[in-house]
DNA sequence: GTTCGACGTGTCTCTTCATACATGTCAAGT
DNA sequence: ACTTGACATGTATGAAGAGACACGTCGAAC
């Protein structure tokens, strides 16, 4: 369900297209919450259907912008409001941490380098956006700053991670088991 | 697929049965991996079809009590070192922090208190884990070795998460949209 | 003129997961 | 004797999501 309202709140701040979104989501959004095209295509018929959004205007090779309507507009800010917080996390990494004891040492070691490794840059690439933010890079809109508070969890979440994976690595490890 | 994983993990370390199983999701796992009991019968049920796991004992109600096997021991040791991590995050609180700009200003407060509380809370909980654990309550295997290196990233993650929310009721709220 | 890469939207199929439904057992308290 | 709550395992249905397949366009470089 977290899609729709994802594309509903990004349409709030801009019309823009199937394509368009897809690019932001693999290029800016990804790390927080994925979506490949074709569920984004899917999602933007429903929500067309439903006069959350209309077309905004079309262009070459078939190219649909989207604007969000009035209702649209509601609908995203009853999300906001009235709607639960889903803090369902689905980590896969710390799951796996789980039965490291399962691991030879030698793998885990590398396993925890190369696991410190990506979120320290993943960190990184997100303290770069603040950066670029604080410099004022993309104007200071509304949505800019809440944009900046977004990339300020990125930046302490990954941080956190690269700091546990490195931790981990001074722990002694267990005898190797069968 | 990493249910598979996660519970031919969870009887590598003892053997279980499937209510035990969700037992274990329910009150340890659902904060990094969430699962139902009617997907761990189903899984289950396939584990044992697939050889990796067999029934160790039955006990009253229907009880089935699942062992691994070898195949399944060596199938979890594959995983874990050659099957790459999927470090997929859908975190639906960083999606909607994305569109704080289209809350009022009280509302967003009242929200990012709730966030703060809650991350709170969840921290404390692995943390009063992780001081049992240290205390020598579970004793010292390796597999609880290795969910005390868990434990340690539920405290930091969500201790970031914590942070994060406080922060965030320090900056200075946009002018409200409609 | 052709080729190549980005642009652009969609369908199909399969897996995963959540929710509701369904069924029955056993122990303890009243 | 009866009721209640924990124990215990499943099925059915549908939504969400991933990956493969499918089709067509436009601009730029060669």
């Amino acid at each position: 369900m977290s899609l729709r309202y994802a594309l509903l709140g990004l349409l709030a701040g801009e019309p823009a297209s199937g394509y368009d979104l897809t690019q932001r989501f693999e290029k800016q959004l990804g790390l927080i919450w994925p979506a490949k095209h074709p569920q984004i295509y899917g999602e933007l018929n429903k929500l067309a259907d439903a006069g959350l959004i209309e077309i905004d205007s079309e262009g070459p090779r078939g190219r649909k912008v989207y604007r969000i309507t009035d209702a649209g507009r509601a609908e995203a800010k009853r999300w906001l409001t009235e709607e639960p917080v889903d803090r369902t996390a689905r980590l896969e990494p710390l799951l796996r941490s789980l039965f490291y004891w399962l691991m030879d040492p030698e793998d885990l070691r590398a396993h925890l380098a190369a696991e410190a490794a990506y979120y320290r840059q993943a960190a990184a690439g997100f303290e770069q956006f603040a950066a670029d933010k604080d410099g004022g890079v993309y104007g200071d809109s509304p949505q800019v700053k809440s944009m900046r508070v977004t990339i300020e969890a990125g930046v302490k979440l990954y941080e956190a991670l690269a700091d546990w994976a490195e931790w981990a690595q001074t722990v002694p490890p267990a005898e190797p088991q069968d």
